[in-house]
DNA sequence: TGAATAGTGTCTATTAGACAATATGAC
DNA sequence: GTCATATTGTCTAATAGACACTATTCA
């Protein structure tokens, strides 16, 4: 530590044993439902747990993460934790709050940095043959709450959820587990599977015609210019549209 | 340093050099314009600068803020130094983020984490017999943004800025920066200090009596019932309004 | 009387909200 | 023809958006 000032007053005092990430990795697991036509599938918020293998809190399931280097800022060991441990890359990766209660870590003064991952179940599909399942596992985020998880792990939890349920209605990262191209079934499907209470009788026109929001996702063309429709969920084939880079702006005011 | 299991792998490691806060006072000054009848004040934006003693960044200005002790939490922290160095207590402070890009700090390996104040400026009145003036002083925000501030103090600087211009559209806080009864017009002058593009016609009548946005403040009454107006900036007096606890949710789908 | 802010009237276009109705196409 | 989803029609009430207008008070 370079330390070339006898007034400054950090070199009197103790400092962090560690500085490491914590991340809350989301997915939402899709299941058919075997209906006698074709339907939507059920969707279900799972979040990825590890099985610690060493003490403290040996065998208790907890948030995958691990101990910052002097060499990487705390969003990169987020992110190559994420990869390590999950063999998860290239996905949203969110910093969301730090955790520094006394007392949290056993290992001694140990202040967390939490992140969001949202993955796509898709992507977690080439995952399997990366790392061993036996000890990273999906829980559907009702029962992951209902454990008695490591640390500080199951607060941090519930704290990730009100995230991304406030952000999954006030910004666009439905997209991040949905397909480019996708339908409104299925949008409006991914924003009720993370915010139950969200109802909307007319999502369809409101998304698509009212002029604030109009612009926040596009209809899909075919190479020819007519509409590009999907009939993977229904018979009749619904439109399929995607993101575009417009991100709303929201007022309480106006 | 807690160290019992000879796999502990931190232990191999090198830990952070510190995890000191910075915090980004925001406060409004008004001033009266001297026009010949009474009329609302100029507002305007600032931020309060620390300027530095020693190395490093010695006399340069920089954010409030100082090294968080084992004892506390990096809010705890955070509240300490802004008694400590600006007087102040008892304001809204709140987290924002972290900062850990590698060698940002000469001293070492130091993760820092930004917090956000917001003082009315009534607040910083009696403070001023608190602390010595000569190195602690308020700014115009585009002034400071102009300075050259110690280590990434711009950059929070920067973020900081962009966070309180969100939240002062998206949630309540202007209360922060009003006292407890304003009145409709000096609510419009603190959000367009913060957010000068802000501009909305009726604002009065959509303040007021749209059925989403009704509840967020309330108006004020008399002992004996009646409407409490004030004529503090207008020969006609002006309704007196409150905030309520009310904390709107908004939606991009709805 | 006019400066300076406070608040209302009025008109049109758009949006919200609630339901009903129709469309599609494979089984 | 039926199932399951997709999409449009229709009606009323509420809100947005733009501007003009009136209200208040006191120096």
């Amino acid at each position: 530590m370079v330390d070339n000032e006898s007034n400054y007053s950090a070199s009197n005092y103790r400092t962090p044993d560690g500085a490491p990430t914590d991340i809350v990795i989301f997915t939402i697991i899709s299941k058919d439902r075997n209906t006698r036509k074709k339907s939507l599938p059920t969707r279900e918020l799972n979040v990825m747990l590890i099985q610690r293998k060493i003490w403290p809190y040996e065998s208790m399931w907890a948030l995958p993460g691990g101990f910052t280097l002097e060499t990487e800022t705390v969003y990169a060991c987020a992110a190559r934790e994420l990869k390590e441990e999950t063999g998860v890359a290239n996905v949203h990766l969110e910093y969301f709050n730090v955790y520094s209660e006394l007392g949290r870590d056993p290992r001694g003064w140990i202040i967390s940095h939490a992140f969001l991952a949202l993955v796509d179940e898709d992507e977690l599909a080439h995952r399997k043959a990366d790392v061993d399942a036996s000890d990273v596992r999906l829980f559907p985020v009702h029962e992951a709450l209902a454990m008695d998880l490591a640390f500080d792990h199951k607060r941090i939890l519930e704290d990730a959820l009100h995230e991304i349920r406030k952000k999954m209605l006030t910004t666009t990262i439905a997209k991040e587990f949905l397909p480019e191209e996708f339908t409104i079934g299925e949008l409006y499907q991914v924003i009720q599977t993370v915010v139950p209470e969200f109802a909307e009788q007319n999502f369809i026109r409101k998304i698509t015609s009212t002029r604030s929001r109009k612009g926040i996702i596009e209809e899909v063309l075919n190479p020819d210019g007519t509409l590009k429709g999907s009939n993977r969920f229904s018979q009749r084939a619904a439109q399929l549209y995607r993101f575009t880079e417009v991100e709303p702006q929201l007022s309480i005011y106006s």
